[in-house]
DNA sequence: GGAATAGTGTCTCTTAGACAATATGTT
DNA sequence: AACATATTGTCTAAGAGACACTATTCC
């Protein structure tokens, strides 16, 4: 059924050149009101020492997003349920010094207790980070042990992606559900956690009664927000309400 | 100054496949309180006899907004500075019957006076399309001699880019300023032209008093739209107040 | 009772929507 | 004057932010 025509018109592109393409993944959990990103460390040139985002090149039958949860899960060891969005794709032509590389960046929201990893293939270290935003809107990335990371020592334009997908995460923030990707339980949180997340993505504490309202106008009329009557948790002060979430009741 | 490790570690991915890349361009135009978009007749197979978006391989020392300028303008002869934005990378396996093809999809905003278009390199026919969004959410495209296109006549994935692109567009109407980016003449306009760009993109008709307030309350304490003083238009009733809008003071 | 956390109520301010009223041009 | 379009004003309702107050648990 196919035609000579075809066939030239078809194979006309093998003529050029193509690029490689990757994936990159920027995992993201929060911690206590906090945002935290996870890198793995660069032991080989080019930027051997730099930090980076986990990442790799994109096999020929699967997608890029398939790409993504695979080499997160080869380089990290994290796996099962990711919920991934695409972030951007970055083109500059020198963006990797080696050879011309496209990659197609996505972002991973982890619940902190979903986050176990470990250095798997070609990776020496990993790290979370924790996102710290200055007056002057650049970020800043301090580890554990005080270490911190600025632009210059973050590997090829991945510092670019982490802004750009801090960026996102803050606009997506009050119109779309993307918080409650980082709830340790959907099925059985109290807005106090919630509010912990939105704290985190912001960048700023939400006020506790606001809050509140917020969340309750917006999202149990639906009833993609529900209350579990009954359900409580033991600690320090009056017991919060336990509610559940429904992403199949959401709304966009 | 590169070390043998160097090398192979540059040339490692050489030893795969690597998947080919295009740009595909969504552009929009807007009038009479409608939205429009512009689309290429394929004459060649696969899809041929359908209608697809613009588009093509992207070269090895050019970005993938930089092919998507250039193909516009080989393709459609479009030109100048044309205001894109990145939608999305498409990524799925079999998107391209022929073989295995990545596509980054850029939506382009340009006014109906800057829209010269004729056929190009590779094109035979092109047209515009009024967007139609039924109430059911599926969108059909209706051209000037009455043709409906719906999904099956749109050619690869370019149905689901367009409504992509048409959502995007929606969603970040209210709270950018994408909208200004189709005005004829950024330096001279009034609020009721802008209004009918604010309706083709939303889909709806906007309150013209409402409307007023929304543009000044946002737009003029920033100094982004201004009021020229003593300036007019002739039309029929009582003559607009003429405005300017400055990218460069604008908010983000 | 006191500490700690959860939840409610109130006030203000801003904004969006509906829509009436007024202004200023043309014919 | 009649018409067409532009502009202003008014009323209402919803939502965000600040913040005071009440409730329930544990010690």
């Amino acid at each position: 059924m196919i035609s000579e025509k075809d066939f030239l018109a078809a194979y006309h592109p093998d003529a050029y050149e193509r690029p490689s393409v990757t994936s990159d993944i920027l995992v993201f959990t929060t911690k206590q009101h906090q945002l935290y990103i996870l890198l793995i460390r660069r032991s080989e040139p080019p930027y051997a020492g730099k930090w980076a985002v986990p990442g790799g090149f994109i096999r020929m039958n699967e997608t890029a997003e398939q790409t993504a949860i695979r080499k997160l899960h080869e380089e990290t060891g994290i796996g099962g349920d990711v919920y991934l969005e695409q972030l951007q794709t970055f083109s500059a032509v020198d963006r990797d010094p080696r050879m011309r590389i496209l990659s197609v960046a996505y972002i991973a929201m982890i619940p902190k207790n979903k986050l176990n990893y470990a250095p798997g293939v070609g990776t020496s270290e990993i790290a979370l980070f924790e996102v710290r935003r200055n007056e002057n809107t650049d970020i800043q990335l301090c580890s554990e042990e005080g270490l911190i990371l600025k632009n210059e020592d973050i590997a090829f334009d991945h510092y670019e992606m982490i802004c750009a997908a801090i960026h996102r995460m803050e606009g997506k923030l009050d119109y779309t559900d993307i918080a409650f990707s980082f709830l340790p339980d959907q099925e059985f949180f109290t807005l106090t956690d919630l509010r912990e997340i939105y704290d985190a993505i912001a960048g700023k504490r939400y006020d506790i009664g606001n809050f509140r309202r917020f969340i309750l106008n917006r999202y149990v009329e639906s009833g993609t927000v529900r209350e579990i009557p009954g359900a409580s948790r033991k600690e320090r002060g009056r017991p919060a309400v336990i509610y559940r979430f429904d992403k199949k009741k959401r709304l966009c």
